[in-house]
DNA sequence: TTAAACTTTCAAAAATAAATGAAAGTTTAA
DNA sequence: TTAAACTTTCATTTATTTTTGAAAGTTTAA
């Protein structure tokens, strides 16, 4: 395989691991195709590269800026804007758990929380319903600060210690 | 708030949070809805309860039950099927990775491997693209097993104790 | 200033994903 | 058997999401 068949089929990967998992296939291919570039590249690059919109890849960088793994970057004495994305993976995923969490996991705990006070009468199914719905709520709690804490660990013994015992 | 009330808000939330995450909402909503009921439900019940259709029921029905989280349960003397899902929340949570991890993942890290490991010639872009590549197969590689061997880890002294130190 | 070079926005179009429902299939009781 | 009771399938329709592209907006060099 050579370098630029790999470096597609690398983008149209993680282009469908992303839809897959609720994030739209461009912004997941901007983002590969930024990873694996050794440097920032225009949205003129970008548009060529994907076959995308100019809207469309406007969109989608300023989304990625938005979960802060893309970065703008100007070069001296050009007008146009450069794009790299965060490479450091550990950031990157820190930075994507945290943003998930925001969006996502911290309102579905409100509800569930909500919904889980309930006053549970007496009958056998508003009974389970409040306990289902409470243990859903700390397990979603306990699993949500995990994935915020798993980073710290990334690299240092414990986390080490951890995935050894673990294997 | 009363039952039905919470019931139904925490089974649009569910199915919303669903589609988030790529899993239709239906299917989501359905979980959901099986989840907390505290006995099977019939086809007849979860159309009438979601307003779904017979085949839209039918469909998602047999989706959860390939992921292993709904199973078919048979009524003495009555001819329908009922549904009923796994409540047990770390088992639920270990069956959805372990597919996530069939599904998606395995095939994208088999991708991954080819494409890092292509010949990367002279050129700065191409040792850039094999570095990170080969990072990125690293990471999901460390992250995919430590998702599968979490479950493990749930209940027992090390998990908790992890759990208590990251807090 | 101003006009060229560039980016963003957003209504409309296109693409994709999900839902419907009727026909086909299956099971079971009589 | 067979017919009633039920489930599954899948071509078509509907809903949702994404993309386009032209107009509006912004920035900067002269």
């Amino acid at each position: 395989m050579e370098f630029k068949e790999a470096k597609n089929k690398f983008v149209q990967t993680w282009g469908a691991l992303g839809s897959q998992w609720g994030i739209n296939k461009t912004m997941a291919q901007i983002h590969a195709l930024l990873m694996v570039s050794n440097e920032a590249v225009s949205m003129e690059d970008i548009m060529e590269e994907l076959q995308i919109s100019r809207g469309n890849a406007s969109m989608n960088l300023r989304a990625l800026m938005d979960w802060g793994i893309v970065y703008k970057e100007y070069k001296a004495g050009e007008r146009r804007e450069f794009f790299t994305a965060e490479k450091d993976l550990d950031e990157l995923a820190s930075k994507i758990s945290r943003e998930r969490s925001k969006r996502e996991i911290k309102p579905a705990l409100k509800i569930l929380k909500e919904v889980s006070t309930i006053e549970a009468k007496d009958s056998a199914e508003e009974k389970h319903f409040v306990d289902q719905t409470t243990k859903l709520y700390d397990f979603v709690l306990k699993a949500d600060n995990m994935l915020d804490k798993m980073t710290e660990f990334n690299e240092n013994w414990l986390g080490k210690l951890v995935l050894k015992i673990m294997k």
